[in-house]
DNA sequence: CAAGCTGGTGAAAAGGATTTCACCCCCATA
DNA sequence: TATGGGGGTGAAATCCTTTTCACCAGCTTG
């Protein structure tokens, strides 16, 4: 039964060469070039197509790459990802998402994937700390990048945002502002991004014990780095006795959420401090203007993208872990709160 | 030399069975009990993982579709996303996502994927009417799902939102809120969107034309369906001599460009009147809140997945095409041009 | 008791490309 | 005139799984 439209055999009969010959021509082997010429214009008459599938399975490796992000209705991780497809662009590789949806089983069937179909490479960015299992792809010698979160023993090449240093800068900058009831809404527990920045957070905060500020874990919630996450966070530390004067939100997405739950009890920044680690999206539209750390998503993505690709070609430098700076951006959510209160 | 880690052969090897009984196994063939149960221990304790290509190669078909949309930073895109993720869930296959970025060259390049790694079937938000070639695909039997967009001529299955309805609402509902001069940005020409969401609003504007309502091509601009298009776009036409009261913009994004290019220049709605087409982004936090005709993204793409797995199952239904409503959301932005100038 | 199922099994072909290996031809060098 | 070498070529093996086909054993039915 004829099934593939047509093959590498229907073109070498119809150039009157042997299949080698024609794959030859596809791959740059040496073909006298009226051969070469023959091939050529066989193959475009009968429409060629080479199946992929039989090729990877020849070579070992297909010509894709995978990446498997957490949430793909975040702009932080589309503009990652377009970092990670403007590198592979200058290749002949393509790249597919995978949204893992935050979920490890989701995820733990991609990576499946992932190695199922001998993908050439993968870049990950963590459902989880440690039910992410990369063992698997590492042991069968797919290069693989951790992105934005770092799996926890996995031995991997890594690029990730100074998320500890970005926290404390944030928060220091709060304290300096005058706010003193700082809260902190971070993400998951698991995730080294959640546990990073909250980290800094707090390292800012014991810093600041002499001059009377208290670290209270009634300021602290873990959410879910959604929307909804961050406005039930908010929503809670408002209904404490004294709620915060000024938070400390570890992700974009929960950022909108938190000033959702502000404005409806009628408060808005700077009277109550508002900072987000990572740009809110659109934030242009955004009144009052919001500070934010700045978080090179797409860079990280290039960075990514850029390691990966020089594993596959076969570098074998020690792991590397590259670290990209965040930039604190003031504007005016966090102005203080005598400013207008 | 051996490469894959463990293979069909190594697992029949150590149950004591045939290739072809492990083979049965994990596809539901008959078996044996207890010859089953040999075959799983083996396989888990070697770690088997079938290699999905040759899977795929012998039975010519993958278990992965393809969702290829132009423009993954759209938020628009992503939630059409999650909807054929979500649909595509119950079902045994995974989804991949390809980023055409509106350029053809690159949506060819993945189709030509698609078609060579012989993906079990496609949905694809088209970045052309015409460019887009869906015929390979078609000719070698994988089912297409046309989405959003619909390319020219294609035979295919196709999932849409009613455009021009949806433009002529919202045009409509301008002229009764009291804007005459009213413009419209729409996407690049060629994308079957921008075309009818057009086409509703000088059908609009039409019919109004007994009320000294009249068309003006000046207030028409094809831009990118980005921020950036849609900046420019409304810059050119605040600059006109006479520049519109209100505007419809075809697309979010769009929307997000044109509003900075008001504040710009001190303007803000509802004194010039602003409509979009397809809700932006995390509309809560925009003041005033945006009137615009709400795109149901999430149900286009289940939809899109319902009607592609039942082409996967081998519905001979003759083509459909599933037209869904999209529902005028009226609030601040469009109050009228009396009630603040 | 013969004939016919039926369920279970393994050998081998198939799927389509790449790559190794042997070979041939032609030219240059000794 | 031999010998060596190198470029070009095709046959065949290879990648790993699914699936066809033949076969066998054990049962039921006439």
């Amino acid at each position: 039964m004829r099934t593939q439209v047509v093959t590498i055999h229907d073109v070498a009969r119809a150039a009157g060469v042997s299949p080698a010959t024609v794959s030859r021509v596809f791959n740059g082997g040496r073909v006298t070039p009226e051969r070469a010429q023959s091939v050529q214009q066989a193959a475009a008459e009968l429409g060629f197509a080479p199946n992929r599938l039989a090729r990877s399975l020849r070579k070992q490796r297909s010509s894709v790459i995978a990446l498997i992000i957490p949430d793909i209705e975040n702009p932080f991780f589309t503009s990652l990802a377009r970092g990670v497809e403007d590198a592979a662009q200058r290749t002949s590789l393509s790249v597919v998402l995978c949204n893992s949806d935050e979920d490890t089983d989701k995820e733990r069937r991609y990576l499946e994937v992932a190695l199922g179909e001998q993908m050439a490479g993968v870049i990950v960015a963590a459902a989880s700390q440690d039910d992410t299992d990369l063992g698997p792809l590492i042991a069968r010698g797919v290069p693989v990048v951790a992105v934005d979160r770092r799996p926890h023993e996995a031995e991997v090449d890594a690029v990730r945002a100074d998320d500890q240093h970005g926290g404390e800068v944030a928060t220091r900058h709060l304290l300096r502002a005058g706010y003193r009831r700082i809260a902190c809404i971070t993400g998951p527990e698991g995730a080294s991004t959640s546990e990073e920045r909250l980290a800094g957070y707090r390292a800012a905060l014991h810093a600041a014990r002499s001059e009377g500020i208290v670290a209270d874990d009634a300021y602290v919630r873990h959410a879910d780095f959604r929307v909804e996450g961050g406005r039930a966070a908010m929503r809670e530390m408002l209904a404490l006795p004294e709620p915060p004067d000024a938070v400390f939100v570890t992700n974009n997405l929960m950022t909108i959420g938190a000033l959702d739950a502000l404005a409806e009890v009628g408060r808005t920044p700077p009277g109550v401090g508002v900072l987000s680690f990572g740009d809110v999206p659109w934030a242009s539209l955004v009144r009052p203007s919001l500070t934010a750390v700045e978080l090179p998503s797409y860079e990280l993505g290039r960075a990514a993208a850029d390691l990966l690709l020089q594993r596959m070609e076969g570098s074998a430098a020690p792991l590397q872990t590259v670290v990209l700076r965040t930039r604190l951006q003031i504007r005016e959510s966090t102005a203080g709160p005598v400013a207008t209160d």
